[in-house]
Order: C-alpha cells, then sequence, then structure tokens
DNA sequence: TTGTAAGCGTTATCAC
DNA sequence: GTGATAACGCTTACAA
C-alpha cells in the first residue's frame, strides 16, 4: 500500500532535482553550484560551465520555496479583495484596477498572489493562510476593507497600500481617486449647461465614497450660489437596480428635476432606464451623469456623460508604491489622490458644449 | 551602519514571531505547538488552549514557505499566459476566462499566482522564475503557447491544463471551446436566413483557432451544397484593423457578398465599420456576425449576433481539471470541448428569426 | 575561487 | 499526549 502510493506520487512529481543533484553532477559543492546558477562573478568560468551543463541535462529548476525561505522574500504581491464588490474579476470597475497593479508588478518583476475569498465573510486571518508572510512581499487591498483588518496585516509587518478608497484619520498608504472632485466636476458641469434643478442619487455607504460623492454635489451648488434640498437628494445601495428606484421616485415631482446625478455609471444606467420606462427621454426631459467610466458607458443609450476614473493608473501607482514599501523605501505621503477627467457624452444633453477638459466621444 | 540597516529593517518587518517563539511562551515543544494550531485530536486540550493563547498573545501566523516548504504543496495554482494575447487582463475575452479560474480556484480554497509576462517573448523558465516547483502545485496555461514549453512544464512533474485551445496530437488536458462548431453554427444560421454569398474573414493563425473556424465554415456550405470559393474567403490577423480591410476589399466585389462571417467580435466590429464607411447599412445590404461574445458585443450599432463562448465556464473546468490532477487524480479525456450557444441579435438581420437555441436580447 | 555549515520556519516520524 | 530530531531546498557568511 506505502509502495503504492509512493509510485502514485512519484508518477506525479516525477524526478525533481535538487541544487545537491546539480552539483554532485557537477563535482562541485552545493554553494558553489547555487552561485554558478545565479551568475554571480566569484565563479571560475570552467566551474560554471559544468554547473550548467548539469543542470541543464538534469532539467533543474530552483524550488522557489526553498529559495524564498532562505531569502525572506517571494517577490511576490498579495491581493486582497475589498468587500465592496462580489469577484475582483467580473467586476468591470475592479479588474481594470487589477489589471494596472498586474501590469506594475509584471514591469517589476513581481507576480501577483490572489487571494481566494472562500465566502462573503472570509476573515483576513483566513486570506493569509495564502497570502501570508513568506509568499508575499505585501499585501495591496483593492477596494474597501475593515480597518481592523488592515491594521492587522500592517503589524504582521507586511507593507499594505489600499486601492480606490483610504482610510480617513490613519496613516494607512491608498491610491484613491478624489470622488468629491468627481461629484463636483459633474455637477458643475450641469450647472453650466443651465440645469438648475440638479437631483443626486447618491450611494448610502459608510466608507468615504458616499460621503465625498455627497460633498462634491453640495460644494457645486453652494458655489454657485444655489440651496442644498433633500428633497432632491437620494442615498440609495450602489445598484442599477436602487438607481432606478430613486429615479422613478425623484422624477415623479412636481417640478420634476431637470438634471440628475449618479455617483456610478451603473447607477446612471439604472436611472437612464428608469427615465425611459416613464416616458422621459434623456437627455431632451432630464440629463443623466455618471461616473468611472466603465467600458460599457460609451456604448448606452444615448452614450453617457461620466467622470473617468483612472482605474488602471490607480493599481498601476499602487503596486509601484507597495513593491517600494516592500523594498525598504520609506512610506510618502499617505494618501495619494488622483483626478479623473470629465467624459462629456450624450446623457447630458452637452451638444457640442465640450468643455476644454473634457473630450466628445461616440 | 549595520546597526541602521538593522533598524530599518526591524522597522519593516516588525517582530515576526516564529512557531519556535510561541511553543516557549507556551512552555511545549514545537511539533506540539504545530498540532496544537492546526487543530490536531492528539493533543490535550489544557495544552491547546496553552498554546492558541500564547499564539494570538504573540500575533502569530504562520510563514507559508515554511510550511510548503515541508509539505510539498503549496494549493497554489499557476497561471501563464500565452502568446495570443498581450495582457490577460486586459484582454476582453481572456478576463472572463481567468475570472472562471478564479472561481474555481476560490472554491477549492486554492490561491492563484500569475506569472509576470516581463516581454512579448518572455521564455518559460523565465516564468518559472515565479511560478515554479514549490510555488504552485500546477499551472494553467491560459491561450497559446508553444508546444516544447508546455512539455517543459510538464517534464518538471507539474500538472499541466491547457484552455481554450489544445494540442493536437498530443496527450495534453485541455478545455476547450469547439470553435468548428462555432464558425459551422454561425453560417448555417446565415444560411437559414436565405445567404447564399457568404464570405469568410477568417484567422491567420497557426494554432488549432484559425483552421477549425474555416473548417467549420467550409462544413456548413457543403452540408448545404454549396460551393467553397476561395474568392470570398480572408485569412487575416484578429484585430479589427485587419478585419476591415478585408470587408473593404470583399464588398468591393461584383457581385458583393450579402453576409460576411468572421471569427471574433472585434473583427465582426471592424467588418461593420468598414461596411458603414462603404455606405453599406448592416444588416440590410450585408449581414455581419461574429464569435465570442464579448461585453461590448451586446451594445454595437446594430447589436452583435455571435456565439457565445462560455468564457468563464471553460476557466473554471479547466482550474478544477488542474486541481484534480495536481492531487494525484489521474488524466482523464484530454481534450473537454465545450460548445458555444448560438446568440441572435441584430446584425445578421434575424428580425424574429430568432433559432430555438439562440436567444435574442437587447 | 571553492567548500563548510548554519540557518530560514514549518511539518512529520518516531520514540518516550 | 508530548518532545527530540530529521527533513524540505535554498542562500550566505565565513573559512579554507
Amino acid at each position: 500500500m506505502i509502495v503504492l502510493s509512493k509510485h502514485k506520487h512519484l508518477n506525479i512529481k516525477r524526478f525533481r532535482p535538487t541544487l545537491r543533484e546539480v552539483a554532485a553532477l557537477a563535482g562541485v559543492s552545493q554553494a558553489t553550484a547555487s552561485l554558478a546558477l545565479r551568475g554571480r562573478p566569484a565563479v571560475d568560468a570552467a566551474t560554471r560551465a559544468r554547473v550548467l551543463e548539469a543542470a541543464t541535462q538534469l532539467r533543474y529548476v530552483p524550488n522557489l520555496n526553498g529559495r524564498r525561505l532562505a531569502r525572506g522574500r517571494a517577490e511576490t504581491i498579495g491581493v486582497i479583495q475589498g468587500r465592496n464588490m462580489t469577484t475582483l474579476f467580473s467586476d468591470s470597475f475592479y479588474r481594470m484596477v487589477l489589471a494596472g497593479a498586474g501590469e506594475a508588478a509584471q514591469a517589476a518583476g513581481y507576480s501577483l498572489m490572489i487571494a481566494p475569498t472562500l465566502r462573503k465573510d472570509t476573515s483576513v486571518m483566513e486570506m493569509l493562510e495564502h497570502v501570508g508572510p513568506g509568499t508575499v512581499d505585501g499585501v495591496l487591498v483593492v477596494g474597501v476593507l475593515e480597518q481592523e483588518a488592515i491594521f492587522a496585516l500592517r503589524d504582521l509587518g507586511l507593507p499594505v497600500v489600499v486601492v480606490d478608497t483610504y482610510l480617513p484619520g490613519t496613516d494607512i498608504p491608498a491610491v484613491a481617486h478624489d470622488y468629491r472632485a468627481g461629484a463636483w466636476q459633474l455637477t458643475r458641469h450641469l450647472l453650466q449647461l443651465g440645469h438648475r434643478r440638479i437631483a443626486f442619487v447618491g450611494a448610502d455607504v459608510d466608507y468615504p465614497f458616499g460621503r465625498d460623492t455627497h460633498d462634491g454635489y453640495r460644494d457645486a451648488l453652494s458655489s454657485a450660489g444655489l440651496p442644498y434640498s433633500s428633497v432632491l437628494v437620494r442615498m440609495v445601495a450602489i445598484s442599477a437596480e436602487a438607481a432606478a428606484a430613486a429615479t422613478r421616485d425623484l422624477l415623479s415631482a412636481t417640478p420634476a428635476p431637470t438634471a440628475l446625478v449618479t455617483v456610478t455609471d451603473t447607477m446612471a444606467i439604472g436611472a437612464m432606464r428608469a427615465a425611459h420606462e416613464l416616458g422621459r427621454r434623456v437627455p431632451e426631459d432630464v440629463a443623466v451623469v455618471g461616473m468611472d467610466d466603465i467600458e460599457l458607458s460609451a456604448h448606452t443609450n444615448p452614450p453617457l456623460t461620466t467622470v473617468r476614473v483612472p482605474k488602471e493608473e490607480m493599481g498601476r501607482l499602487a503596486a509601484e508604491r507597495l513593491i517600494a514599501l516592500s523594498r525598504g523605501q520609506q512610506p510618502t505621503p499617505s494618501v495619494l489622490m488622483l483626478s479623473g477627467t470629465l467624459v462629456v457624452r450624450r446623457s447630458c444633453g452637452a451638444g457640442s458644449a465640450g468643455r476644454p477638459t473634457g473630450e466628445v466621444w461616440s
């Protein structure tokens, strides 16, 4: 029985030579073999040749666990997904962030290790069973995660960088988008188009995004000298459905708002659908704007005016920062806040009034 | 100087307790501590409590490299991206495959390790510097990779599964889509709509996709008793531009084809653009169909008739297969070929003639 | 230039 | 039940 199982095992692992065997075959010590294989100068050309020869002959490939254990670093960054998404991969916003992070990691020769999220409430400790000390040099937190969890990671000695949100009142490094400025840009654009009754469909969440976008809307109204009225504001879940419901509600008031600021493109799509269902034309009867600029937004009907959040750039910068930290660089300004650009399409009714900062497509 | 550097180091790594320290604090041996922490039954309740207490007090987290080295497995699957894409993450087709693989891995408690592709021609050996024995239990090859490279991986003793393509004449396990059947479905659909002059814009590549789709087109013609004519066929690069060029070429012939089969949605989009530029209406003047069903395809103008390739399912099944192999399961039928479903939208001019197997949206 | 030997942090096999 | 002790495969002072 034992023999069988041993064979089965062998069948899978086949023969995997170790450095020791390479060294033996080359007739040198393990240390020399190690140096030779990694191209260190302090080794004789002839010896090196012998070692290399032995290695290729045995099809030697180093075992990375051994190396990492000895070196103490892994040249890998771990990714933990936040609570505000179902799956990193399937979310059209976050997977762009991930793409940016992946590219930066690749450019630095780092791998990306993506922790499995077994369940909605998988604890960070469980995630560390996969993405933990030893296997990763640092952790990129994509999206919203409990503050305690992030501190726990940091207390473990793992460098941590948060992307797309930040932790107010802490020194946790983050790379985020300025959603307050984004909401301000959108609202201001509508004001410049002449709208005065601008409703706001915001996000009823307890992380900065909710408050920041709300503030941005308010800022823009107040600098235009307009009053803020809660009659025009709905704070709802971040989903097309919730935004559609809020829109139905807002549009049934008299007088109805002439424009609608929503805080994600997904919500804007829900809002437009609700408007259409009520027989209102977008943008003629009601202008609608969103935020994020997901891939879909250029292709809705009408195409959506939105703020393009630099998704890939956020990911890229966050990964670069994390790698720098893992290499011992001292933490720099805690939150790096990027700003997005207004993308003017047709859902706001701008016509050709494209702002200099904006772009017009499709 | 040494002191400074040591401090810097400490500052980053902080204090990271090892099992040894936990054992010492609990007053037991390392072996016992290990058993206790992993919840093995053969340890006294009181002892276990002391160990757990010590562990939490020291904020102990196991070092995964040590564990993996000792255990010989990593509960991680490595992902190597094929040559037929630029980046896994940014490719709208392959990232869905990745999403499926990620979900399967997560469900099994496995992490996903994504190898950096430093350059276009990064060798597999270079990739193994990151995704190699020790760190991963198997390798998922997403897309097309040289046969030698795949054999090299396998010879290393790493289980390998290829997804979205296969290696004819080998026993390398693969999970793929039946592109031949897909092209057949598309062509047949056009035939059923009454088209007789159906052009084909295929992929000029040397992996199975190119030949299979071509064969599928031919199959459909021949079973309808129509001749295959190379006048109606263009084999080009897989890109919107190349397809647009081929389309301009095909549509300038007399008589022009009344329908166009392209082999990816990206190509179909290029083809439609070219048709529009020539003043031809789609589908009235020329029907266009694609394959893949990427996210965009439901939102083009007109929405694209296509074959929905089960991208996430391919990824899921491939990852599941790989995990099974890595656990010692014997290889089963080498190629698992999934079939896609025809999705009838407007670009083919089907009107309400939706086939029972198809779906109509948007 | 090359070799010796001590880790790196864990798991697993035995005795006790 | 618990504790020595030997792997696991590699890197790296330090010696020779």
